[in-house]
DNA sequence: ACGTGACTTCAGAATTTTCTGAAAATTCGG
DNA sequence: CCGAATTTTCAGAAAATTCTGAAGTCACGT
Protein backbone atom coordinates (compact mmCIF):
# COMPACT_ATOMS: atom_id res chain seq x y z
CA UNK A 1 0.00 0.00 0.00
CA UNK A 2 0.90 3.70 -0.71
CA UNK A 3 4.68 3.84 -1.52
CA UNK A 4 5.50 6.98 -4.08
CA UNK A 5 7.39 4.95 -5.79
CA UNK A 6 5.01 2.09 -7.00
CA UNK A 7 2.22 4.88 -8.04
CA UNK A 8 5.24 6.43 -10.33
CA UNK A 9 5.44 2.98 -12.00
CA UNK A 10 1.88 2.22 -12.46
CA UNK A 11 1.33 6.01 -13.99
CA UNK A 12 4.45 4.94 -16.22
CA UNK A 13 2.94 1.69 -17.14
CA UNK A 14 -0.13 3.27 -17.91
CA UNK A 15 1.04 5.85 -19.98
CA UNK A 16 3.00 3.07 -22.16
CA UNK A 17 -0.26 1.07 -23.07
CA UNK A 18 -2.15 4.26 -23.49
CA UNK A 19 0.17 4.94 -26.00
CA UNK A 20 0.01 1.35 -27.85
CA UNK A 21 -3.94 2.59 -27.58
CA UNK A 22 -3.16 5.62 -30.14
CA UNK A 23 -2.43 7.92 -27.74
CA UNK A 24 0.32 10.27 -28.32
CA UNK A 25 3.26 10.05 -25.77
CA UNK A 26 2.94 13.04 -24.24
CA UNK A 27 -0.19 12.70 -24.40
CA UNK A 28 -0.73 9.71 -22.23
CA UNK A 29 1.98 10.69 -19.86
CA UNK A 30 -0.68 13.38 -19.26
CA UNK A 31 -3.33 11.45 -18.53
CA UNK A 32 -1.67 8.91 -16.34
CA UNK A 33 -0.93 12.54 -14.42
CA UNK A 34 -4.50 12.95 -14.32
CA UNK A 35 -5.37 9.60 -12.82
CA UNK A 36 -2.91 9.67 -10.20
CA UNK A 37 -2.30 12.96 -8.68
CA UNK A 38 -4.02 13.61 -5.41
CA UNK A 39 -5.05 16.75 -5.76
CA UNK A 40 -8.71 17.27 -7.20
CA UNK A 41 -7.16 19.47 -10.47
CA UNK A 42 -3.97 20.12 -11.69
CA UNK A 43 -2.12 23.12 -13.57
CA UNK A 44 -0.12 22.58 -16.66
CA UNK A 45 2.55 23.55 -14.63
CA UNK A 46 2.47 21.37 -12.63
CA UNK A 47 1.43 18.57 -15.07
CA UNK A 48 5.35 19.95 -16.77
CA UNK A 49 6.97 19.59 -13.19
CA UNK A 50 5.73 15.77 -12.65
CA UNK A 51 7.15 14.86 -15.66
CA UNK A 52 10.15 16.88 -16.30
CA UNK A 53 8.74 17.79 -19.67
CA UNK A 54 8.85 21.41 -21.42
CA UNK A 55 5.53 23.79 -21.12
CA UNK A 56 5.51 23.47 -25.07
CA UNK A 57 5.07 19.58 -24.96
CA UNK A 58 2.41 19.54 -21.94
CA UNK A 59 0.69 22.70 -23.95
CA UNK A 60 0.19 19.96 -26.71
CA UNK A 61 -0.89 17.69 -24.83
CA UNK A 62 -3.20 19.44 -22.45
CA UNK A 63 -5.00 20.22 -25.90
CA UNK A 64 -5.55 17.41 -26.93
CA UNK A 65 -7.04 15.86 -24.16
CA UNK A 66 -9.64 18.73 -24.65
CA UNK A 67 -10.08 17.73 -28.02
CA UNK A 68 -10.74 13.87 -27.33
CA UNK A 69 -12.73 14.86 -24.32
CA UNK A 70 -10.63 13.04 -21.93
CA UNK A 71 -10.19 16.18 -19.18
CA UNK A 72 -12.37 19.46 -18.90
CA UNK A 73 -11.02 22.89 -17.91
CA UNK A 74 -12.26 23.98 -14.75
CA UNK A 75 -14.45 27.01 -14.10
CA UNK A 76 -12.08 29.48 -13.20
CA UNK A 77 -10.51 29.13 -9.37
CA UNK A 78 -9.72 32.79 -8.83
CA UNK A 79 -6.00 32.22 -9.95
CA UNK A 80 -4.11 32.94 -12.94
CA UNK A 81 -3.59 29.48 -13.80
CA UNK A 82 -6.16 27.38 -15.53
CA UNK A 83 -6.81 23.93 -13.94
CA UNK A 84 -8.02 20.91 -15.82
CA UNK A 85 -9.23 17.73 -14.60
CA UNK A 86 -10.09 14.02 -15.91
CA UNK A 87 -13.70 14.05 -16.46
CA UNK A 88 -15.76 11.35 -15.01
CA UNK A 89 -17.02 9.55 -18.33
CA UNK A 90 -13.54 9.58 -19.29
CA UNK A 91 -12.98 5.73 -20.20
CA UNK A 92 -16.45 5.52 -21.92
CA UNK A 93 -15.02 8.44 -24.15
CA UNK A 94 -11.67 6.90 -25.02
CA UNK A 95 -13.46 3.79 -25.75
CA UNK A 96 -15.98 5.60 -27.97
CA UNK A 97 -13.08 7.71 -30.23
CA UNK A 98 -12.58 4.32 -31.15
CA UNK A 99 -15.56 3.74 -33.21
CA UNK A 100 -14.11 6.54 -35.48
CA UNK A 101 -12.29 4.06 -36.55
CA UNK A 102 -14.36 1.06 -36.83
CA UNK A 103 -16.31 3.36 -39.25
CA UNK A 104 -13.32 4.40 -41.17
CA UNK A 105 -12.77 0.55 -41.48
CA UNK A 106 -16.61 0.34 -42.76
CA UNK A 107 -16.35 2.54 -45.10
CA UNK A 108 -12.76 1.14 -46.56
CA UNK A 109 -14.54 -2.37 -46.90
CA UNK A 110 -17.80 -0.59 -48.20
CA UNK A 111 -15.28 1.13 -51.27
CA UNK A 112 -13.29 -1.66 -51.59
CA UNK A 113 -16.72 -3.98 -52.23
CA UNK A 114 -17.81 -1.25 -54.91
CA UNK A 115 -14.58 -1.47 -56.83
CA UNK A 116 -14.85 -4.68 -57.47
CA UNK A 117 -16.52 -7.62 -59.29
CA UNK A 118 -18.77 -9.60 -57.11
CA UNK A 119 -16.50 -13.23 -58.58
CA UNK A 120 -13.45 -11.37 -56.91
CA UNK A 121 -12.29 -12.74 -53.90
CA UNK A 122 -11.36 -9.80 -52.89
CA UNK A 123 -15.38 -9.25 -52.77
CA UNK A 124 -15.91 -11.92 -50.93
CA UNK A 125 -13.20 -11.20 -48.13
CA UNK A 126 -14.17 -7.26 -48.06
CA UNK A 127 -17.52 -8.39 -47.24
CA UNK A 128 -16.54 -10.53 -44.74
CA UNK A 129 -14.83 -7.44 -43.59
CA UNK A 130 -17.68 -5.26 -44.25
CA UNK A 131 -20.14 -7.46 -41.92
CA UNK A 132 -17.61 -8.05 -39.40
CA UNK A 133 -17.78 -4.03 -38.56
CA UNK A 134 -21.28 -3.41 -39.00
CA UNK A 135 -22.37 -5.71 -36.19
CA UNK A 136 -19.80 -4.81 -33.92
CA UNK A 137 -20.86 -0.88 -34.72
CA UNK A 138 -24.33 -2.08 -34.14
CA UNK A 139 -23.85 -3.62 -30.86
CA UNK A 140 -21.74 -0.80 -29.30
CA UNK A 141 -24.53 1.55 -28.68
CA UNK A 142 -26.28 -1.03 -26.37
CA UNK A 143 -23.33 -1.72 -24.40
CA UNK A 144 -22.04 1.45 -23.24
CA UNK A 145 -25.95 1.58 -22.11
CA UNK A 146 -25.64 -0.99 -20.62
CA UNK A 147 -22.45 0.38 -19.00
CA UNK A 148 -24.27 3.50 -17.91
CA UNK A 149 -27.02 1.07 -16.51
CA UNK A 150 -24.12 -0.69 -14.65
CA UNK A 151 -22.30 2.11 -13.01
CA UNK A 152 -25.54 4.32 -12.20
CA UNK A 153 -26.29 0.82 -10.18
CA UNK A 154 -22.95 1.14 -8.82
CA UNK A 155 -23.32 4.92 -7.40
CA UNK A 156 -26.57 4.30 -5.71
CA UNK A 157 -25.75 1.08 -3.87
CA UNK A 158 -22.62 3.25 -2.86
CA UNK A 159 -24.72 6.08 -1.30
CA UNK A 160 -26.93 3.97 0.23
CA UNK A 161 -25.26 1.57 2.62
CA UNK A 162 -21.62 2.92 2.77
CA UNK A 163 -19.48 0.33 2.44
CA UNK A 164 -16.46 0.89 3.79
CA UNK A 165 -14.10 -1.29 1.56
CA UNK A 166 -15.05 -3.17 -1.55
CA UNK A 167 -11.97 -4.17 -3.48
CA UNK A 168 -14.71 -5.86 -5.62
CA UNK B 1 -17.82 -0.35 -60.42
CA UNK B 2 -14.13 -2.39 -60.79
CA UNK B 3 -11.67 0.35 -61.20
CA UNK B 4 -8.00 -0.58 -60.09
CA UNK B 5 -7.19 2.65 -59.46
CA UNK B 6 -10.18 3.05 -57.35
CA UNK B 7 -8.86 -0.32 -55.55
CA UNK B 8 -5.59 0.82 -54.98
CA UNK B 9 -7.15 4.02 -52.94
CA UNK B 10 -9.20 2.09 -50.65
CA UNK B 11 -6.65 -0.21 -49.66
CA UNK B 12 -3.76 2.85 -48.82
CA UNK B 13 -6.72 4.18 -46.89
CA UNK B 14 -7.26 0.89 -45.30
CA UNK B 15 -3.70 0.48 -44.27
CA UNK B 16 -3.69 4.06 -43.50
CA UNK B 17 -6.88 3.41 -40.40
CA UNK B 18 -5.09 -0.12 -39.48
CA UNK B 19 -2.08 2.01 -38.96
CA UNK B 20 -4.10 4.66 -36.62
CA UNK B 21 -5.57 1.09 -35.23
CA UNK B 22 -2.21 -0.07 -33.58
CA UNK B 23 -0.73 -2.07 -36.80
CA UNK B 24 2.95 -0.97 -38.18
CA UNK B 25 3.25 0.63 -41.14
CA UNK B 26 4.55 -1.75 -43.20
CA UNK B 27 1.90 -4.68 -41.88
CA UNK B 28 -0.96 -2.54 -42.61
CA UNK B 29 -0.13 -2.16 -46.13
CA UNK B 30 0.44 -5.62 -46.34
CA UNK B 31 -2.68 -6.78 -44.82
CA UNK B 32 -4.16 -4.34 -47.50
CA UNK B 33 -2.80 -6.67 -49.90
CA UNK B 34 -4.20 -9.60 -48.59
CA UNK B 35 -7.98 -7.88 -48.84
CA UNK B 36 -7.70 -6.65 -51.89
CA UNK B 37 -5.84 -9.25 -54.39
CA UNK B 38 -7.86 -10.77 -56.89
CA UNK B 39 -5.95 -14.56 -56.60
CA UNK B 40 -6.82 -16.84 -53.31
CA UNK B 41 -3.28 -16.19 -51.72
CA UNK B 42 0.14 -14.31 -52.42
CA UNK B 43 3.31 -14.92 -51.94
CA UNK B 44 5.76 -12.44 -50.08
CA UNK B 45 7.41 -11.67 -53.63
CA UNK B 46 3.76 -10.50 -55.25
CA UNK B 47 3.63 -8.05 -51.77
CA UNK B 48 7.04 -7.21 -52.41
CA UNK B 49 5.68 -6.02 -55.73
CA UNK B 50 2.82 -5.10 -54.75
CA UNK B 51 4.16 -2.41 -52.23
CA UNK B 52 7.08 -1.51 -54.16
CA UNK B 53 8.82 -2.50 -50.72
CA UNK B 54 12.09 -4.23 -50.27
CA UNK B 55 12.27 -8.14 -49.52
CA UNK B 56 13.05 -7.69 -45.87
CA UNK B 57 10.15 -5.38 -44.94
CA UNK B 58 7.82 -7.79 -46.07
CA UNK B 59 9.08 -10.17 -44.53
CA UNK B 60 9.27 -8.45 -41.15
CA UNK B 61 5.86 -7.56 -41.72
CA UNK B 62 4.45 -11.14 -42.69
CA UNK B 63 5.79 -12.36 -39.80
CA UNK B 64 4.45 -10.19 -37.47
CA UNK B 65 0.71 -10.49 -39.11
CA UNK B 66 1.24 -14.57 -38.58
CA UNK B 67 1.93 -13.88 -35.10
CA UNK B 68 -1.24 -11.65 -34.50
CA UNK B 69 -2.87 -14.74 -36.76
CA UNK B 70 -4.21 -12.69 -38.99
CA UNK B 71 -2.59 -14.69 -42.03
CA UNK B 72 -1.65 -18.16 -42.60
CA UNK B 73 0.43 -20.11 -44.10
CA UNK B 74 -1.13 -22.12 -46.94
CA UNK B 75 -0.10 -26.15 -47.09
CA UNK B 76 2.34 -26.12 -49.89
CA UNK B 77 0.91 -25.81 -53.26
CA UNK B 78 3.52 -27.41 -55.10
CA UNK B 79 5.99 -24.37 -55.70
CA UNK B 80 8.83 -23.43 -53.76
CA UNK B 81 7.65 -20.06 -52.55
CA UNK B 82 5.76 -19.76 -49.48
CA UNK B 83 1.77 -18.45 -50.32
CA UNK B 84 -0.10 -16.81 -48.10
CA UNK B 85 -3.25 -15.75 -47.09
CA UNK B 86 -5.61 -13.83 -45.21
CA UNK B 87 -7.85 -15.76 -42.04
CA UNK B 88 -11.27 -16.46 -42.55
CA UNK B 89 -11.84 -15.18 -38.14
CA UNK B 90 -9.35 -12.16 -38.67
CA UNK B 91 -11.27 -9.62 -37.99
CA UNK B 92 -13.16 -11.50 -34.95
CA UNK B 93 -9.04 -11.73 -33.95
CA UNK B 94 -7.85 -8.41 -34.75
CA UNK B 95 -10.66 -6.96 -32.34
CA UNK B 96 -9.93 -9.67 -29.75
CA UNK B 97 -6.11 -8.95 -30.00
CA UNK B 98 -6.87 -5.45 -28.16
CA UNK B 99 -8.41 -7.34 -25.25
CA UNK B 100 -4.67 -7.73 -24.35
CA UNK B 101 -4.55 -3.76 -24.41
CA UNK B 102 -8.01 -3.89 -21.89
CA UNK B 103 -5.85 -6.19 -19.21
CA UNK B 104 -3.11 -4.45 -18.93
CA UNK B 105 -4.82 -1.46 -18.83
CA UNK B 106 -6.94 -2.83 -15.91
CA UNK B 107 -3.61 -4.28 -14.38
CA UNK B 108 -2.50 -0.79 -14.37
CA UNK B 109 -5.32 0.52 -12.88
CA UNK B 110 -4.99 -2.05 -9.98
CA UNK B 111 -1.50 -1.14 -9.29
CA UNK B 112 -2.50 1.97 -8.80
CA UNK B 113 -5.44 1.52 -6.61
CA UNK B 114 -3.14 -0.52 -4.46
CA UNK B 115 -0.71 1.88 -4.41
CA UNK B 116 -2.80 4.35 -2.93
CA UNK B 117 -5.02 5.34 -0.30
CA UNK B 118 -8.98 4.70 0.24
CA UNK B 119 -9.25 9.15 0.82
CA UNK B 120 -7.13 10.15 -2.17
CA UNK B 121 -8.88 11.39 -4.92
CA UNK B 122 -6.62 9.22 -6.96
CA UNK B 123 -8.22 6.10 -5.76
CA UNK B 124 -11.33 6.91 -7.23
CA UNK B 125 -10.52 8.08 -10.50
CA UNK B 126 -8.15 4.26 -10.53
CA UNK B 127 -11.60 2.86 -9.11
CA UNK B 128 -13.67 4.41 -11.54
CA UNK B 129 -11.42 3.61 -14.43
CA UNK B 130 -11.33 -0.28 -12.98
CA UNK B 131 -15.08 -0.68 -12.85
CA UNK B 132 -15.24 0.25 -16.79
CA UNK B 133 -12.92 -2.47 -18.08
CA UNK B 134 -13.98 -4.76 -15.51
CA UNK B 135 -17.11 -4.59 -17.11
CA UNK B 136 -16.09 -4.45 -21.00
CA UNK B 137 -13.85 -7.03 -20.51
CA UNK B 138 -16.71 -8.78 -19.63
CA UNK B 139 -19.21 -7.91 -22.08
CA UNK B 140 -16.61 -9.19 -25.22
CA UNK B 141 -16.65 -12.58 -25.14
CA UNK B 142 -20.69 -12.93 -25.23
CA UNK B 143 -20.12 -9.98 -27.96
CA UNK B 144 -17.69 -12.41 -29.80
CA UNK B 145 -20.38 -15.22 -29.61
CA UNK B 146 -23.13 -13.37 -30.75
CA UNK B 147 -20.85 -12.38 -33.65
CA UNK B 148 -20.39 -15.99 -34.23
CA UNK B 149 -23.90 -17.09 -34.40
CA UNK B 150 -24.58 -13.79 -36.29
CA UNK B 151 -22.02 -14.84 -38.92
CA UNK B 152 -23.20 -18.49 -38.90
CA UNK B 153 -26.48 -17.84 -39.68
CA UNK B 154 -25.24 -15.42 -42.56
CA UNK B 155 -23.24 -18.37 -43.95
CA UNK B 156 -26.40 -20.39 -44.02
CA UNK B 157 -28.70 -18.35 -45.27
CA UNK B 158 -26.44 -18.02 -48.30
CA UNK B 159 -26.70 -22.01 -48.55
CA UNK B 160 -30.43 -22.43 -48.22
CA UNK B 161 -30.65 -19.80 -51.27
CA UNK B 162 -28.63 -18.83 -53.04
CA UNK B 163 -28.94 -14.99 -53.25
CA UNK B 164 -28.08 -13.25 -56.37
CA UNK B 165 -26.79 -10.48 -54.37
CA UNK B 166 -27.45 -8.70 -51.64
CA UNK B 167 -25.51 -5.83 -51.13
CA UNK B 168 -27.18 -5.60 -47.70
C1' DA C 1 -3.78 50.80 -18.60
C1' DC C 2 0.25 48.22 -17.36
C1' DG C 3 3.18 44.74 -15.56
C1' DT C 4 3.60 40.07 -14.75
C1' DG C 5 2.93 35.39 -15.02
C1' DA C 6 0.95 31.75 -17.71
C1' DC C 7 -0.07 29.74 -22.03
C1' DT C 8 0.70 28.94 -27.03
C1' DT C 9 3.25 28.51 -31.14
C1' DC C 10 6.88 27.06 -33.91
C1' DA C 11 11.52 26.19 -35.85
C1' DG C 12 14.98 23.21 -35.21
C1' DA C 13 17.13 19.29 -32.44
C1' DA C 14 16.87 14.87 -30.63
C1' DT C 15 14.86 10.58 -30.55
C1' DT C 16 12.46 6.80 -32.25
C1' DT C 17 10.56 4.17 -35.76
C1' DT C 18 10.76 2.13 -40.16
C1' DC C 19 12.90 0.75 -44.43
C1' DT C 20 16.55 -0.72 -47.52
C1' DG C 21 20.27 -3.49 -49.22
C1' DA C 22 23.21 -7.12 -48.86
C1' DA C 23 24.83 -11.16 -46.75
C1' DA C 24 23.55 -15.47 -44.49
C1' DA C 25 20.42 -19.13 -44.01
C1' DT C 26 16.86 -22.13 -45.54
C1' DT C 27 14.36 -25.12 -48.59
C1' DC C 28 12.94 -27.68 -52.41
C1' DG C 29 13.75 -29.94 -56.87
C1' DG C 30 16.78 -32.60 -59.13
C1' DC D 1 23.75 -33.89 -51.42
C1' DC D 2 24.08 -29.71 -54.80
C1' DG D 3 22.35 -25.52 -56.68
C1' DA D 4 18.96 -22.13 -57.53
C1' DA D 5 15.31 -19.54 -55.73
C1' DT D 6 13.34 -17.56 -51.71
C1' DT D 7 13.23 -15.95 -47.25
C1' DT D 8 15.29 -14.12 -43.05
C1' DT D 9 18.35 -11.23 -40.53
C1' DC D 10 20.61 -7.13 -39.45
C1' DA D 11 23.46 -2.93 -39.70
C1' DG D 12 23.04 1.40 -41.20
C1' DA D 13 20.24 5.01 -43.80
C1' DA D 14 16.07 7.43 -44.28
C1' DA D 15 11.91 9.15 -42.55
C1' DA D 16 8.66 10.35 -39.25
C1' DT D 17 7.58 11.63 -34.73
C1' DT D 18 8.21 14.12 -30.59
C1' DC D 19 10.39 17.42 -27.57
C1' DT D 20 12.70 21.61 -26.25
C1' DG D 21 13.64 26.42 -25.97
C1' DA D 22 12.55 30.85 -26.94
C1' DA D 23 9.72 34.28 -28.70
C1' DG D 24 5.15 35.87 -29.02
C1' DT D 25 0.34 36.32 -27.24
C1' DC D 26 -3.03 36.59 -23.82
C1' DA D 27 -5.34 37.65 -19.45
C1' DC D 28 -5.45 38.66 -14.78
C1' DG D 29 -4.80 41.62 -10.89
C1' DT D 30 -3.55 45.86 -9.40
Amino acid sequence: MNDKREQWQAAEQLALVLTEGGLQRMAARTLAVFLFTDQESVTAGEIAERLEASAGAVSGAVKSLLTVGLIERLPAPGSRREHYRLRDDAWATLFTSQNTVIQTMLQAARAGIDSTEADDPAHRRLTQMRDFYEFLLGELPALLQRWHQHSSKEAKRWRLDSHPSTGH
